[in-house]
RNA sequence: CGGGGUGUAGCGCAGUUUGGUAGCGUGCAUGGUUCGGGACCAUGAGGCCGCGGGUUCAAGUCCCGCCACUCCGACCA
């Protein structure tokens, strides 16, 4: 490729509204442009590392026997129906009509697709088990994408779907899954790369997998055990925590507080730390609107996946300005109302000499003992783990960082092939709905995802095996006969070897030569000019710069192709 | 959906307070001098000042409405 016909503009100036390095770097370069908002265009070189990452995904997905498909992108509402997600599902998912005013979806998922594809085709357990998979693009109306490429409304996505008569089935496949994508982003050049457990979400599955690749950028939090290898995403990562009693438990008393509800209010004004009070946070049942009360220390935040999780239903925080059975900022766990549901965090268990409201304006009640005054109440895990609180596992300090998902891996059960009723006959000759799992990664992310953890301040660094090109070809002087000549030979003899070539062959300055090659990131660098001509070489660098040296020209094509295969796994 | 910000040349921005011929840097084109880490000189092309309405002799600038983008939050199979 000759870079003064490359399409993509090269800018010195970071774009303003960037915020995180790869957005910055990757705009810089010329690799992607902003069409709509969460809506990108890629140039030549983008949509370069896009189909090199995908055909390593394809290889590891054909490896564990994928069959490559093609999903539609628009699909007819009555398949989303049947599944129940048409109405479950909000405005992530656009609707539109047809000029025959047939209601029409755009994918954001491929479930119902993938159940539809085979559920006529696939009638006997000897079919099973099987993986279909495809590459395309999803669209989904997210409320705020943001990031560059990371989080996005259209975006293309390898999803795989396997089917099996058993758990068990299912389990031994999902292995074979997570050892592929371990690969796949090995190979793809990520370098900390965390596999944690995950929530299973509103899926309806059991266990899921994410994996996470770990840099401040991310938005998910993941808890590390500093010790042993458990990994979770905090969504689901449990609570380990000291009882919270003292040695002599107070009496009950009703104490005025007046205005003061906040928890660091009321703990200075009763002289008492935040975790000797209880919190009441309130939440209501997105359908039915029923309020739901969670108590938790005080110091403490409710984790609202564990606590949506334990509901079932879609939680929103409450707004209780009208309701008459609670007094928001003064609710505790003594008189309240059987009017809402209530759930107390484990970290309540036991406590003594607790303040809490005294569920009537301006009072709250100091000396609860939870065990003596609170009869039969259950306690569940639903609180955010904090930086070094115990592993669940192993008892050690427990770590938090921050994490991108680039992919992850879902056991779904049978909730898809139950409610499109898709069945196959097992050994007996029973009917029998078979056993999903499904596969994600989004392609997109995982470019703006390598760029994110591989940049320096000249600009991107991409690994050898998803590179847009292999070398960034830098004549000096091209008005020098002998450096046009040589270099253009060059350009020949290695593009006739295989080796991708970015050839700059503009009349411009050293520095403008070294810094586009830098910025766009291309991982050797090969100058050739009057300097290096003199002893008939070329100077091979990369763009780490732990590789420098002149070859010999005649040597040089052989040696980068050495250079190449040893660094693609 | 709530709160903030911004829309002026391809890109980055000034000009808006106080209405009076559309600016700067960079990039682009042409010529010349340079030439190993973003060179210099000269000349030149490039604008629906986000859109619509209003006030005014006169609007990038003031008023009203809308739209887009963006950041923070809510949301996220």
């Amino acid at each position: 490729m000759l870079l003064s016909k490359l399409v993509g503009e090269r800018t010195k100036e970071n774009p303003s509204d960037a915020t995180i390095r790869s957005h910055a770097l990757l705009v810089r370069a010329g690799f992607i442009k902003l069409v709509a908002n969460g809506i990108w265009a890629l140039a030549m070189p983008a949509r370069r590392i896009c189909k090199k990452i995908e055909n390593i995904i394809r290889e590891e997905m054909d490896a564990v026997e994928g069959q490559e498909v093609s999903f539609p992108v628009v699909m007819p509402r009555e398949l989303w129906e049947e599944s129940g997600r048409y109405s479950s599902i909000g405005d992530e998912m656009v609707r539109f009509k047809d000029r025959n005013q047939k209601d029409l979806v755009l994918g954001m998922t491929h479930e119902e697709a993938a159940v539809y594809l085979c559920r006529n085709w696939v009638s006997s357990y000897q079919q099973l088990p099987f993986m279909i998979y495809q590459l395309q693009t999803k669209f989904r109306d997210e409320a705020r994408s943001r990031g560059g490429l990371i989080r996005v409304r259209e975006f293309v996505m390898k999803d795989a779907y396997s089917f099996h008569m058993s758990q068990e089935g299912l389990e031994e496949y999902y292995q074979r899954m997570y050892d592929a994508y371990s690969r796949i982003f090995k190979r793809i050049g990520m370098k900390k790369v965390a596999v944690v457990k995950s929530d299973s979400g509103m899926m309806g599955g059991n266990i899921a997998h994410e994996y996470m690749l770990l840099t401040p950028s991310g938005e998910d939090t993941i808890v590390l055990c500093s010790s042993c290898d458990y990994k979770a995403n905090i969504e689901i990562a449990a609570s380990v925590r000291e009882p919270n009693r003292d040695d002599i438990s107070s009496e009950l008393e009703e104490v005025f507080t007046a205005d003061k509800i906040q928890i660091d209010e009321v703990s200075e004004l009763l002289k008492v730390p935040a975790h000797k009070t209880i919190k009441a946070v309130t939440y209501e049942n997105r359908y039915s609107g029923e309020i739901i009360v969670a108590f938790i220390r005080g110091d403490l935040e409710i984790n609202e996946a564990k606590l949506k999780k334990l509901v079932g239903k879609d939680i929103v925080p409450a707004s209780l300005q009208d309701s008459q059975d609670v007094f928001a900022g003064n609710i505790g766990p003594i008189g309240l109302t059987d009017k809402v549901k209530v759930f107390f965090d484990t970290s309540l268990k036991e406590a003594n000499n607790m303040v809490g409201g005294a569920n009537k304006p301006e009072y709250h009640i100091t000396g609860i003992d939870v065990s003596r005054d609170l009869k039969g109440v259950r306690f569940d895990d639903i609180s955010k783990v904090r930086e070094n609180e115990k592993c669940p596992v192993c008892g050690h300090e427990l770590n938090l960082e921050n994490g991108i998902e680039v992919g992850n891996i879902f056991q779904l059960g049978d909730k898809y092939t139950k409610g499109m009723n898709m069945t196959v006959l097992n050994r007996e000759g029973k009917a029998q709905h078979p056993i999903m799992g499904c596969y994600g990664i989004g392609i997109g992310r995982a470019l703006s995802s390598v760029a994110e953890e591989s940049n320096d301040e000249y600009g991107l660094i991409w690994p050898m095996s998803i590179a847009p090109w292999h070398v960034y070809l830098c004549p000096l002087r091209l008005d020098d006969p002998l450096v046009k000549e040589n270099a253009y030979k060059l350009y020949r003899e290695l593009e006739e070897q295989g080796v991708e070539v970015l050839f700059d062959d503009r009349d411009t300055s050293a520095g403008v030569k070294f810094s586009d090659c830098d910025l766009m990131g291309i991982p050797l660098r090969v100058v050739i000019s009057p300097r290096s001509l003199k002893n008939n070489q070329a100077e091979v660098q990369s763009r780490t710069k732990d590789f420098n040296k002149n070859i010999n020209l005649s040597d040089v094509t052989s040696e980068i192709k050495k250079i190449i295969s040893n660094s693609i796994l």
